[in-house]
DNA sequence: GTTAGCACTCATCTAATTGGAGTGCTAATT
DNA sequence: AATTAGCACTCCAATTAGATGAGTGCTAAC
């Protein structure tokens, strides 16, 4: 489409523009892109062509007799011929410091924060959803006379615990058989799986105890989904203000609310519609489906975990966001954890 | 020390000027204070007096013909006498919505919530240290052939897990033994009386299996110590905007990371200096450890559980906070998280 | 000891002034 | 026909100059 409209010399210009304003963050003017571009034209004729572009709306003036800075639109173009061109140099990024982890936790908080880190803006990551995840173990245990605690390890070593209250202590026995009736049923099921019929027939077969079942149930289900919207850990928000655009008060404030407040974070990942095979998706502006982030631009990916488990990891930033470099981070550590996922499995 | 100091005039006059500056914000005139108190007195009188309290220190002119703001020490007066006065009104406060909870996780953020709600500061809360708490359960379980899976309950039903990579697969009876050793040699202890002498006897025991007895005990001291300095909850933390002397740029971002890097936070309120019986300690401006909380004050109260194992729960706000609701507001959840937490234990 | 009165200070607010960057248009140049 | 130079014009941003008013400190009277 772009085609059509833009000659390669307006091109030129646009990305001039927009590469400028990405550093400077001021609005540019005619005689900046005369100087900075190698095509020798003058200020007078940049003047027409940008004139030219605002017309077509790739960039706006903030003001009569500012310079120009890039609309929506502009990002939007600039980013797509970027994520297109650059499929490249993905490959011989540096390996982070992201060690293998044994808790999925500290794994992702540790991914948020090389992320930040390195690219100076606000992150997020959403942990692996674990709806259609399978159940690996389960593993009841005595801890005192009234209270039994609860082990479920999902697929990918999620390990939930919770301690369930007993009126009467079990013996040994009873717990054994318990064990074994919740292992050999419900091993390998996706919590999708677990379904009335299955509990039932479990309650059925516990007898006396068909209680004591129930909660253990409850508690896969309750701890998995209740947990589930919480699972978005975030670093670096206070980048933020590293860009004026962001950091006045009002602003500043409703943004970091919302990364406080994780929940729209949660919707946010979980949005995943991926635009294109990388599965890196851009929202610029007023594309963004949180409405405290219309002035920022957000970069997320999705990463698997397996049999089409997912988690999305994502970067926000002003719209004058460093898009290549950030694209470049994340499309590495999205790489990294693809891998590393699939291998900690067995 | 007061009394020497102050006469009974000068102390109302003080209070007088301090609450209207917690109330207004703004730098408080000789003539407010001629209407606002019952001691009929001129302006000029007033004047007088006040400029004997800035003599004495107790507040300060922020430029010459501005009213006057209370100085450090002026605060530092009026909490104390607050303080003192106040233990009357405790125990009719409204029960929170702080339900039983299973996990010391959601239930620690949910105190931080609920009071950063409630007061309009920031807030933070950390977890019971662990360092002299006892083991109340170990287990072993093997999860898959390579994988076995290590739970550690402790004293207040703080549960960790963590996964075990093993060589070649333990039979059945080899895991009951080990399982048995670990709960009778180490069930009871706290993480201070695990030394060399039993690590040593248990390995012999374990026999060629010492190995993974040096794992669970690595994990064991790990997780724990390891998790221990993340282990702070913070909430409200952009309530910080809400107050004007905060919220300029420089201050509100450094303010933010110091909450966002928990490691500070952590130290901070490990301090632990009570002031008093009650348990409440008070920071004024530059009374604080954290540097980047010189323009702040901050109110903070250990709860306990059981035996001597503590945690404290804090409160982050400009110096011309509304101590009164907040000390009352962190006694009574200090009190029902003491209540709570001695009664979870059986 | 208390008060009234008055001169003085200094932050804040508003309006007017200026400088400069940048545009749009027109006419000249290639 | 495309490019360029020149110039008038616009508008932001920074500066300056008053004007306002809250508040003090001091002195002299009560």
């Amino acid at each position: 489409m772009a085609d059509t409209e833009l000659d390669e010399r307006k091109v030129k210009i646009l990305n001039a523009i927009i590469k400028n304003y990405l550093e400077t963050g001021e609005p540019v003017g005619s005689r900046t892109i005369s100087k900075y571009t190698d095509l020798n034209l003058s200020s007078a004729t940049i003047r027409n062509e940008m004139s030219d572009l605002e017309d077509l709306g790739y960039i706006v003036q903030p003001h009569t007799s500012a310079g120009r800075i890039p609309s929506d639109k502009g990002y939007r173009f600039y980013v797509n011929n970027l994520i297109a061109a650059k499929d490249k140099e993905v490959s011989e990024m540096q390996e982070w410091m992201i060690e293998k982890t044994e808790k999925m936790e500290s794994l992702l908080k540790n991914v948020a924060k090389v992320l930040a880190t390195n690219t100076q803006y606000a992150t997020m990551i959403s942990a692996p959803s674990v709806v259609s995840n399978r159940l690996k173990f389960v593993q009841l245990s005595a801890v005192d006379e009234h209270q039994v605690l609860s082990v479920v390890v999902m697929d990918g070593n999620i390990v939930k615990n919770k301690i369930i209250n007993v009126e009467k202590p079990l013996d040994n026995e009873t717990m054994l058989k318990l064990n074994m009736l919740l292992n050999t049923n419900l091993n390998g099921l996706t919590v999708n799986q677990i379904n009335l019929a299955l509990i039932t027939r479990l309650k059925e077969q516990a007898g006396i105890h068909d209680e004591i079942i129930a909660q253990v149930l409850d508690t896969v289900a309750e701890t998995i989904t209740q947990d589930e919207d919480l699972q978005v850990y975030t670093s670096g928000a206070t980048n933020i203000f590293k860009y004026p655009e962001l950091s006045d008060s009002k602003k500043a404030s409703e943004l970091l609310d919302t990364f406080e407040e994780k929940q729209s974070l949660m919707e946010l990942l979980s949005e995943g519609g991926t635009s294109d095979e990388t599965g890196i998706q851009v929202y610029i502006g007023d594309e963004s489906p949180i409405s405290t982030m219309k002035d920022c631009s957000i970069v997320t990916a999705t990463y698997e975990l397996g049999d089409g488990v997912k988690g999305t990891i994502g970067i926000v930033g002003p719209k004058r966001m460093d898009y290549e470099n950030v694209v470049d981070n994340i499309k590495s550590l999205k790489g990294q954890l693809d891998k590393l996922l699939k291998n900690t499995e067995t």
